[in-house]
DNA sequence: CTGAAAGCGCTAACAC
DNA sequence: GTGTTAGCGCTTTCAG
């Protein structure tokens, strides 16, 4: 399948040769590499099999040169293996396929200052046609960072953390997330939802917060205050400990699977019964959810949908530099209902749900 | 911290435009740019600072087409968000930024008979001037795939799958790995330890089971037939299930923390305790691991530490293509004990382990 | 519909 | 130590 590298000379074909074997000018063969119109059926047809006998390869950097665009696209992430951000950044290599453009990666370098700035910079550096911000925060300074730059940013599922022209941010993803999390548990007859946040330097994390307490307050119940973790289990397990004390909880929202589970194993540590005495949802459904003892009822993000619809939006703006965006088409999210939810302990009248783990196979 | 981009006229500025500022030859501010010597302080001095006023950023693309090299390192991955294959990527990129390489990454397209070769293929037709095989697996076909490319590759913890000139494999890790959790079990007591196994076409899944085997035989014990499963929790549970009739099992080593928390569920959900009648042992040390119910014992693999070795060689392999590979330095492995594992029932003389969860915060 | 000429911004040899 | 001269392999004008 792949090509052999070099001719017979062991230099690279260039188009010329191509141009020369098919018999025409190597501004031809430009045209069908990129495949413009105005090339006649045969002409294509004699400069592709040229190319094929040739093992041809097009050179992407004398056309970067020459045309002043890359065709690839630079991803900020935050250099986590958490599951969240690495889900998305699969999802965008998925889905970049089909644009025909490709990914340049770079992390945020950790304990860096110049955090997401200077990793935009060094993205621009290696000269990309778009930027996404895969998953936003804020920087230690605190004031947003002004980035100024000719190309097209996608921030997703958050509002951008600078200033910048051509903006296209993504989603109120992380808003229904929250919300059928937390509707879930009141749906229950829960009187009201405990909330586990993420680190408050991440948009996602405050943006779940946000649609939890959105949703509170748009059934009329009081908000509990607030427990910070930092997304990892261990937080979540101290979290855990510092909430079994309160025999007032009965229905906690944690912004992550893993902070949930920690969450979980200290509650279970402390004597109470999840969920007969305290119901937990997580966020995510990693993996291991439907696993775990009790299964976990999580929320599973649209990753790959999110992505598509994303770049589809950001390659537009990219090649339509004058044009309106386009509408941003949030996809839907899903609750998946196991074994860790169930009524609050007073108003109890279903029986305790059995621990039957349900039917996913996915890796 | 971000520079602007174009200057006053919207143009970049080009390395001619900062000799003329600083009153040298655009071949001294390219010898600057590259930290090249034979070069006055005064002068590097000059040009650095015409530069810095100037906002001057080099051209990739042009420094591509004129040197034949990208200074880019192509990463095939899987396309998975499962905890090994996504933590090495990550410290891929954390170990590139040392090499003065950039990453390009792609997935091989699942379902895709080119599989690996098709993957490389785009790489090599970006021009990148190295590649790196993160998690080799067979191709469907079953037959080596013949790659033939000029660049030099980096096998990830396995003999290359295919045949390819200039190739730098890395690695005994994964044999370590399974010893030592093999190891764990039979110090433990256990007369035999029983394998529950990653999918076949990974390489990663049959070096644990060969580590596994060895490790029997040195110690001379019998060796169970093996369970194979496909990484994901649900096999765990599958295998577990079928585990749970067999009264002879008392330890169990997973090939990976997913399959060892389904098939941890599994048992107990026949009825069985871990580890007081079955002690389980997992790979990676995922996240939640040490809150699962019981902690996970388990083994950590030194992806950042394989990343960087890995790396280092490939980079010295790219710029001195004639001298000698750089041998490699497989780091240590580390057994993460936990609560999963305790001596066998029969001969069961300590205590029945706490399940006091360890301390630990890393994300 | 097709072709000819003119660079894109840099590095590689060579001179000085 | 430093400067000069040629291209690298494409895409862009602009003619036909």
């Amino acid at each position: 399948m792949a090509r052999q590298a070099g001719g017979s000379t062991g230099t690279a074909p260039r188009s010329i040769d191509v141009a020369r074997l098919a018999g025409v000018s190597q501004k031809t063969v430009s045209r069908v590499m990129n495949g413009e119109q105005y090339v006649s059926g045969d002409l294509r047809r004699r400069v592709l099999e040229a190319a094929e006998t040739l093992g041809y390869r097009l050179n992407h950097a004398a056309r970067a040169l020459a045309s002043g665009r890359t065709r690839s696209i630079g991803v900020v992430t935050l250099g986590t293996a958490l599951y969240g951000p690495a889900s998305l950044l699969m999802g965008l290599e998925r889905a970049v396929r089909d644009t025909g453009y490709t990914l340049r990666v770079v992390n945020t370098v950790e304990g860096d200052s110049t955090g997401i700035a200077g990793a935009v910079d060094s993205l621009l550096d290696q000269g990309v046609d778009g930027i996404v911000i895969s998953e936003p925060i804020d920087e230690e300074g605190g004031d947003d960072v002004a980035i100024r730059a000719d190309v097209p940013f996608l921030v997703l599922g958050a509002p951008p953390p600078f200033t910048a022209q051509r903006v296209v941010t993504s989603g109120l993803v992380a808003h229904q997330l929250a919300q059928a999390a937390t509707e879930h548990l009141l749906d229950l007859g829960h009187s009201t939802v405990h909330h586990l946040a993420g680190p408050q330097r991440w948009y996602a994390a405050r943006d779940r917060m946000e649609g939890w307490r959105a949703t509170l307050a748009a059934h009329g119940r009081g908000e509990p205050p607030v427990i910070v973790g930092d997304w990892s289990a261990a937080s979540g397990y101290r979290a855990g400990r510092e909430l079994a004390e309160n025999r007032d909880v009965t229905a906690v929202f944690a912004a992550n699977d893993d902070m949930a589970i920690g969450l979980i194993r200290a509650l279970l540590e402390a004597g109470l019964r999840v969920p007969d005495d305290v119901s937990v949802v997580g966020l995510d459904d990693i993996p291991v959810a439907a696993y775990v003892t009790p299964p976990l009822t999580t929320v599973r993000q649209p990753f790959d949908a999110m992505a598509r619809d994303g770049l589809k939006r950001l390659v537009h703006a990219i090649e339509n530099p004058e044009s309106d965006p386009i509408p941003v088409d949030d996809p839907p999210v899903s609750l998946v209902v196991r074994s860790s939810t169930a009524p609050p302990p007073d108003r109890k009248t279903a029986p305790t749900r059995t621990t039957t783990v349900p039917r996913r196979t996915s890796v």
